[in-house]
DNA sequence: GCCAACGTTGGC
DNA sequence: GCCAACGTTGGC
């Protein structure tokens, strides 16, 4: 069992798969669904790295904690919105991942972490006690799924969001590989994917000076 | 602490 | 299966 971490991600406790299912019909033609999805290879994840209290459990999880953890690994838990689930799924071993600090005075992006093992059940889901149980998920049918990451290292400055949304503004008025980032046009998505040519050009940034 | 954006719920 | 009401996210 890899160790536990209270990582919050997005939301509610999402409800009937019937529902679902129909709207994956839906997302398959229009290229979204988890089945004819384009394979991503890099991708983005939140989590908050100041104390927040949910139901009196604190939610904080930012990177230095993950870095202090056994192995510097953890489970990354408590995700409860079915798209950022249905990355989660298509996520492959060995591929990376941005570490985005929400929530907190200075958001932004603090480092790179490895996905060291692909989607299972999240048995947070299970879990009365645990901030994200969800009553509507059956043993017999689990809902939620999640992913073992591993820290990487941090980037060499702290990527701000403020600095991202300027480069992605100009991008989108003059062309430019943030154009369409997902930060910027899913912003609520708590899991998200990169292309490689996003992902390289987040990263050349930070051999940069700060704008 | 506010609140816009947006995902989810559930009545019809 | 539409869509208004509701709840959450997360920047500011």
């Amino acid at each position: 069992m890899p160790p536990n971490k209270k990582a919050r991600l997005l939301n509610n406790t999402g409800k009937a798969d019937g529902r679902e299912a129909v709207k994956r019909k839906t997302a398959a033609k229009t290229k979204q669904g988890s089945e004819s999805a384009p394979q991503f290879s890099h991708w983005l994840m939140k989590s908050e790295p100041e104390s927040r209290f949910e139901n009196g459990i604190d939610v904080k999880f930012g990177i230095e904690d993950l870095k202090a953890l056994p192995d510097q690994t953890s489970c990354w838990d408590g995700v409860r919105n079915y798209q950022a689930r249905n990355f989660m799924r298509q996520m492959k071993e060995g591929q990376l991942a941005f570490f985005y600090h929400s929530n907190c005075k200075e958001p932004g992006i603090a480092g790179i972490m490895k996905i060291v093992k692909e989607a299972y059940v999240d048995h947070t889901q299970f879990d009365k006690k645990d901030v994200h149980y969800d009553a509507s998920s059956k043993q017999d049918n689990p809902k939620w799924s999640m992913v073992d990451v591993q820290y990487q290292r941090m980037v060499k400055r702290f990527l701000p969001l403020s600095e991202l949304k300027q480069i992605h503004q100009q991008h989108r008025a003059q062309g430019g590989p943030l154009k369409d980032m997902a930060l910027f046009t899913r912003a609520r998505l708590s899991v998200q994917p990169l292309t490689a040519e996003e992902f390289d050009f987040v990263l050349s940034l930070e051999d940069t000076e700060p704008l």
